[in-house]
This record gives C-alpha cells, structure tokens and sequence, in this order.
DNA sequence: CTGAAAGCGCTAACAT
DNA sequence: ATGTTAGCGCTTTCAG
C-alpha cells in the first residue's frame, strides 16, 4: 500500500480513512484522500473479500427474467441491492425444482453474502437446509408451519378484492384460471381469494379452466377453452387469471375465438406487469407494492432484521373489466 | 488445508487435483477427492480471485431488464456465461449516457473479468477508455472508424428486407417511426435501411414522426401522431418501427384512434421480443439470432478472441403486417 | 510426481 | 490518533 507512504501514514490510517473510521483527524484524511485519487488506488475486492468475508455481492434468482412480474421484480431488487452497495448475480430457474435447486447451488458456489430465491417447486425443507447455509431473502408466500417467513402480499385477500369488483360490476359468471398448486403456493392463495369472494356472493365458482404453467401460451390456450365453453352454452361473463401473463393470453386466446373482451367476457389478472398496461384492451389486475417487496429481500439477504408484515397491494382496474366497451 | 492431511499429500497435490492437473496418480486422485468429500471442502472464491486474479463474474449492462428485447437477451447472456462458469452481475442503465457511465464504474468496481454492455449513449471514446480496463464485450453496433468491433446483425440489411416485405404485399405509404440517432447507432442503421428499400422502389420516404425514446410510451403516443396524420388526409397505410417496443405502443395508440392493424395500416417492428408473439395483432418483426450474439458477447467479456462477422437475422412474418385483416 | 514456503492486498487486533 | 503485524485460503514457484 503506496497510498500510506505518500501521505505519510500507516496502513491502518488508510484502511480508517477508506472505510470511513471516525477517529481521524481532518488534515490526515484530507492528505490519504489526495493520496489515494493521486495514485489512483482502488481498494482490491478479492482481498477485501478474503478478509472480511464479505464479497459484496447477493445471489438472486427468478423463475424468468425477460418477463413480467419478475422481470421487474429483478429490476426493483437490482436497484436496490446497488444503493447498499451491492452488485447483484442473477439466474433463472424457470420454476422447475431441480433447476431450482441447482441454480442456487450454482450461485451459492459463487460464494455471494446472500441469496434472494422467489422459489416455485422448492419445499420447505429444501427453504430449511439453504437458510442454513447464507441469508436468503424469499419472495412469494410463507412456507406453512415453518418459521421461514416469506416477503408477499396477502394473495387471499387481494383476489378476493378483484373478483369482488368483478361482482360489483354486474359480471356473474365468474371462472378462475389458475395452476393446481396446494397452499401455501401462490396460486392456491389466489383461488382461495377468489373461492370466498365467489362464496360471499352466493354463486357458484367455476374452477375447472386449469393451465399448466403461468405463460401466456397455457393461457392462450386456456382461452380458447373458455371461448368453447361458452360456444356449447356453458355461461362465463368473467374470468380471474392466476397471473398477468396468463391473463394476457387468454385474452389473446379469446380474441381468436371472436369472443370479445371485455363487452362478452371480462378479465382480470394480477401482478401488474408492464405488457398489461400497453396491452390491447388495458388489463385489469391486482398491483403489488413491488418496491416494498425488493427492499426487504434484499435487507434480508443482506442479515437485516427480516419484518413480516404483509405487503401492500392496490387494485389496478383498466379496460379489460370495463362494462360497456371502451368507444 | 486439512484435505492435504487428511489425504496425506502435500498442498500441492490437492490443488492440482481439484484443477484437473494431469500429472496425479489415480490412486491419490481417488484419495484426494475423498477426502474433499468426506471433509465438505469446498474453494474458497476470496482467495482463488486474490490469488489468481479472477472472479468467475462477468458484468453486464443493459437498458431494461424486464423487457422486451434485452430482457431475453440477459437471459440468453446469464445462461451462456453459466455453461461457461462464469456468474453474472447485471445492472440497468435506462439508456442515458451518464447513467451507462455510472452502472458501468459501480460494476467495475466489483471487480469482474469482463463486462458486457449494450451502450446507448456512450460515444466511441468512452467505449475506448472502457476497453482498456477490462475486457468488454460490446452489444451494438460498431462505433465508426474505430478499432471496436460490436456483435450485432446487418441493422441496414434487415431494415431493408422488413419494409421490402411491407412493399411486397402492396403497400404505398410506408413510415419510419424511429429516433434521432446518428450512424453507427442502431436506429440510424434501421432508418438507413429503410430508405434504401423505399428509394430501391421509387417511393417517397415519410421520417419526421419520430420518438424520443424507444419505449412503448413514446409508441403509443407516435401511434397517436400517425392516425392524426391519416385523420387530416395525409394517407400512410404501412408503419416500420424502430423496435418492437415502439412498435406495440404504435399499435395501441392507432388503436385508441381507431385505426384498424392491419387492415387500414401495417405495422413492423424490430427485434421479435415476446411480448410481440401474443399481442393483438401479433407482431410482424426482423428476428436476430440472439443466441449466436449471447455466446459472441459473453466469449468476448471472458477474453476471447471476437470474431467480428454479422450475426444472422430471420423476417418473423405475422398478423399485423397481413394483407387482409385475420379473420 | 510431491513437499515446503512465499506471497496475493487487505483488515483488525494489538501496541504505542 | 496512528503505527506494526498477523493472518484470511489459495496458487504457484522452487526444491526435492
């Protein structure tokens, strides 16, 4: 370390200096500074690593990057892993467990400060044994009877609040489409939400319209589903999708079937992701607070304190849940 | 490192093990790698990149992640640095010179092997400086008469076989909507091929409906700007657009105006992002090899060699560009 | 083919 | 408030 011998210190001064030690009197900090930009020395992050332990670097991974929710979920947690100072590793999992599970092993061998999952086929016991190994942040729902607390919204309870709106505006029969994922998964959250709005009102649910995964190209089918059904008289004024993505799709699924959107059948997604609000008509869909939900996984997989209190969400009502067609 | 003992070799021999080294005896070979496994060992990141001076971490860069053409392209760049070894630290710049600069000094900072970034804003001289500090891997364009070399497809070329196509199927009064770049930048190119495919056919140019940026916002608002032209008798019955993102706002604006796509206007796009495959309509769009340029770029962040041939491109031909209207 | 030992550049305990 | 020094865990010369 030249730096301390150009100022005239010792490379502890420097080190204080650097990581912004109090102790230290101004002209000396002025003097290692100079030093510093005049030797344009920048501090050595492996040795820093070495020493500390600390690389300054979390691990995140998302079912699918160039889409959607977590497209801008990544953005969101990015953005703020970098205002504390973190560089941000990314990989994709496509939602799959084994690809889970790999890609974090991968990502752990990177050695980051923590791990930030929004896990879609992982257990409870597979959450257990990586919490064990580094701070992990995840997101999407709590993992029952565990203490693993998860950073989301109240899934139930916002879709119960958009089938309601469904209801308010005169739509009755209502179908959901969704995933056969069990509680605690998202999904399941999703249906029970719409299960006891429908409920409430005294109305039969239809639950039958499934997809296998949540791309618009299952929902694309599923809408073409919907549209059959309503060919061979089976009723459906409104529909619920699990997630935007597939909401767009099956839009686009009725769109091929000539039914339209919203005057015959309205539908509404939830996640508020970007292509929803330039899609054609505008959809209708629940809206998470995504920065509250970046900001405490990244503290979490930073070692932060880890709060557990839901997550707000809003209700974003466009075009596709309107009741007479936008002129 | 208590695997050497426990093996009963020298340190040595572990690391030339654990690298693959040839000259070890099967027999310790077996040895050494049990005793890896039996005591968990795993290498310590820290000190292989203090030591050897690389991270296994390349840097990326790009606009937007969460959309459209450079979401799947990060995608394609995570999954190929991955099959490589390499994690990937990725970082947002929204396009604007300053932000790039910053992004690209915070992902310095930390160190990489490499960085990958697909510069908007920076000049030549401000790639040059960068490529003298680490390896780069430029996604782009070339930046004219200098020695930087960028992965990309012929922008001209491909612009000129998409309005070639508009052309074909017998429309007239085709506009570009695209930006105020200069050469080389990406829009520069595609307006360049774009007037040489109406030129090639004798047909009068219209470019002064243009768009600040490349975002579906500013589309929806150019859209707006098209039908008012088409309102007041100035005909357009074809519109290329400078990216598909663009291009799907331009769809939803002449929507809003109640212009019919395809029927009173074809509209094309750059790019074959997903959100373009289940849109209404679908998307007619220049689709490059996105692969070939994920392994062309991330070779080149790692320090390969850069082979400097165009990458391939294909003509995705769907409803928004059809003759007549589907269905 | 294998063993010993020297650092990579930094931080933090210890001493002054 | 500042200087000295011992490692962090690994790779790699240098001898054997």
């Amino acid at each position: 370390m030249d730096v301390a011998k150009r100022a005239g210190v010792g490379r502890r001064t420097v080190s204080n200096v650097v990581i912004g030690f109090p102790h230290v009197s101004e002209e000396v900090r002025v003097r290692v500074l100079r030093a510093i930009d005049e030797l344009g020395y920048v501090p050595n992050r492996a040795a820093q690593h070495l020493r500390t332990g600390r690389s300054g670097i979390i691990a995140l991974t998302v079912p699918e990057l160039g889409v959607g929710y977590f497209g801008e979920l990544a953005n969101l947690i990015i953005e703020e892993a970098a205002a504390r100072g973190a560089g941000t590793i990314v990989a994709q999992t496509h939602g799959a467990r084994a690809r889970e599970l790999a890609e974090i092993e991968r990502l752990l061998a990177l050695q980051p400060d923590g791990l930030i999952t929004s896990p879609l086929g992982l257990t409870s016991h597979d959450i257990d044994s990586i919490t064990q190994r580094t701070n992990v942040g995840i997101i999407g729902e709590h993992f029952a009877g565990d203490a693993i607390a998860a950073t989301a919204i109240d899934n139930a309870a916002a879709a119960s609040d958009v089938v309601a709106h469904l209801l308010d505006t005169g739509r009755r029969r209502v179908a959901f489409i969704g995933g056969a994922g069990v509680p605690p998964r998202f999904d399941a959250l999703r249906r029970a939400g719409y299960l006891s709005a429908i409920a409430a009102h005294g109305i039969d649910p239809i639950t039958d319209i499934t997809v296998s995964d949540f791309t618009s190209s299952a929902g694309l089918e599923a809408g073409g589903r919907v549209a059959a059904r309503i060919a061979s008289g089976g009723s459906i004024d409104a529909v619920f999708c699990v997630t935007d993505e597939v909401a767009i799709g099956v839009i686009r699924g009725l769109h091929d079937a000539d039914v339209r959107v919203p005057s015959d059948v309205a539908v509404a997604g939830f996640d508020d992701v970007p292509e929803g609000r330039y899609s054609t008509p505008r959809l209708t869909t629940v809206s998470p607070d995504k920065k509250a939900i970046a900001r405490r996984a990244v503290d979490a997989a930073l070692g932060g304190t880890g709060s557990t209190d839901a997550i707000g969400y809003s209700l974003a009502v466009r075009e596709s849940t309107a009741v007479s067609p936008p002129a």
